[in-house]
DNA sequence: AATGAATGAGTGTTCATTCAT
DNA sequence: AATGAATGAACACTCATTCAT
């Protein structure tokens, strides 16, 4: 792994566990087995770790949707959706440091940083072709409410998904429940709760025809 | 006001907006009005301050839920749901701050504060009661998988319900929507999906009987 | 006791504790039982704790010598010697946190205050008198060199005093001996050192005559 | 000299001066011409100046020891004893400020650090080993109180003549007597009382045989 | 690309002292 | 005599950033 990686790789890690305001570049340094001032030689400052981490998620989640084509979102079948609930979930949890960094920074008032919605706004558009796709071939109209979509993938879709991922942890320690049961549970929840959604968007759509 | 609130106050504000870490205690005593010094004699330190903070807010959700006893919450009425919807998101708009600093500090990996947990238990708790008095006054089965509900209220109804919260302002101001549409589209998602959820739960407990 | 009796132990305490400069004001106002602002009703300030401390314990020290008319200070008898070493001794031991905190200080370079000289001048003079006095009644030449007797007294005599008094605890610990033992052997020592020195001082000057 | 160097010799005049305590970092890195920070950069914090002092010091009594295979310790010349006397008085005197502060903080109750007996230590075993050298030489038992020359060595031997070394300049100051004056009184009276008791163990080992 | 040393502005915390009551 | 609150200056220690090599 040449220097500029390890930096990265050991910020990410430091920014997740203290948070990037208590993680120093000291710390970075240390962690990344490299002389600080290399990190300065790499990186203008502390900020540009963090948007270079930020940029460089955005690009794997822009890679990950391209290379999703094929992945199927069909709602009809639960067993379906377990299957593309199940590999959403392991790209999020390998991505979870990162992405508790991004939330931790947007929740920030003062945030001026808008990573969190430009991809969050990727993943939705994908989603939102997907299911298109499919309704196009069932023969149903796709004229429905996008505001109202965007919404909802956002705060019931994919932020339940988000806080599964980064608080499973703290979940399973508080209750004392194994990670495989919170799981399932989960996903029991989810499928009450998401898929029902999209079913219900689905009937409401055939019924304008 | 007395000093001490005066710096709860003014902590409270700064952390919503740099997070705790970014904060300084100078900038707090600035803020407050009061000698840096005054902060040290009411707290021991720093930490103390957000420790504070968080007990006050746990105090608050105990009163609050309380003085609650007479909010009905009826899924059959959408009607009913809306204004229930309404009520409480007011109270989580007007402690969004607070409730800031804890989603903030509880991503870190290292945190080892439970007030989030803490609190949510207590609403989850409280909702859950609510709704066994209507099933029983119905004169439904109320043998449900505790586990479930409380996995399911907290990442599909409240998490929704505190980001709509906390990433309103962010998201007006990024799809250039109004607050009123942001609210109202958000309600119907709600609906679709958390209350979808609740008369599935029903529908399911009915079946058992 | 009343409030600035309570202060001044309070402080002799921690001053011997914790050395002058490290003991806090809090602290002694803690200790005493007594509220902050009353050690500035009592006291000037901190410095004027000290100075109290160590004014009361030079009267200690006249009013002793003023006392002690009749503690005979016989060389001849080894015997009469212990019982002389043994009376002063209990007579430090009891004062040896306020004669800690006067060596701690007197050892500063910056020093400005001459107890440890005004207090040991004291006593010297008072030694001195009363040999002179067995001197005279055995007709011995009391024609000594003054300077001399004063330097010996001081090095050769307090100073080994009052270092046993102040680092008997210590030494006990690190040398893993018994309080008894020390003092036994340290007499033996003192007696060879400082008593064989009072004997060769007689001796001289009864060659002088 | 290195910057380490600079902040050490610092360190060590001002809390010679002032005590440690009451010698801020600030004044340390003033007094060092470096940058506060640098101090940082070289010590974990200011105790550990405090202890590299003493370990120097302690590195340097070894050195001193070690070097000093040579120097003769004969008790029947008094013309030799003084040379011994000067010899080693020099040394002390070159190092008395951190002298000085070692007996400073050996002082305080709460002390934690032993360096006073460590170094004590060494030097009262290389002594014994030079005495224990001639006494073989001249054929006379070495089966003395070991613990008694420890204690006797320490408290009337090396305690007066440290002080001497701590207290000469006050003592000038305070009775108006010249440097040169004070110390050839010291030596006579170091020599009636130590001098003296080494003689008197000779005599008593002497009579075993 | 790499390093050890350096820097200035902070950052949490403490302290002696004072004030109003 | 007594108290709780207040204050300003200082203090130990840290941090992001830079420099010389």
């Amino acid at each position: 792994m040449d220097t500029k990686t390890r930096i990265l790789k050991a910020a990410e890690k430091l920014f997740a566990q203290k948070g990037f305001d208590k993680t120093t570049v000291d710390t970075i340094a240390h962690k990344a087995k490299v002389n600080k001032a290399m990190i300065y030689y790499h990186f203008k400052n502390k900020d540009q770790i963090k948007k270079a981490l930020f940029d460089n998620f955005i690009y794997e989640i822009i890679t990950m949707v391209d290379d999703s084509m094929d992945v199927v979102l069909d709602f009809e079948s639960s067993h379906e959706f377990r299957k593309f609930f199940d590999h959403y979930l392991l790209f999020w949890e390998e991505r979870r440091d990162i992405l508790r960094v991004i939330f931790m920074e947007s929740l920030k008032k003062n945030n001026r940083d808008s990573s969190l919605f430009r991809f969050m706004d990727i993943i939705i558009k994908n989603e939102e072709e997907k299911i298109m796709e499919i309704l196009q071939q069932r023969g149903v109209s796709t004229d429905y409410d996008q505001k109202l979509i965007l919404i909802a993938d956002f705060f019931t879709g994919l932020i339940p998904l988000f806080s599964y991922t980064l608080y499973k942890d703290q979940w399973c320690k508080h209750y004392k429940i194994s990670e495989k049961e919170l799981r399932d549970k989960f996903f029991q929840a989810y499928a009450m709760t998401h898929l029902s959604y999209h079913k219900t968007m689905e009937e409401q759509l055939k019924n304008k025809d």
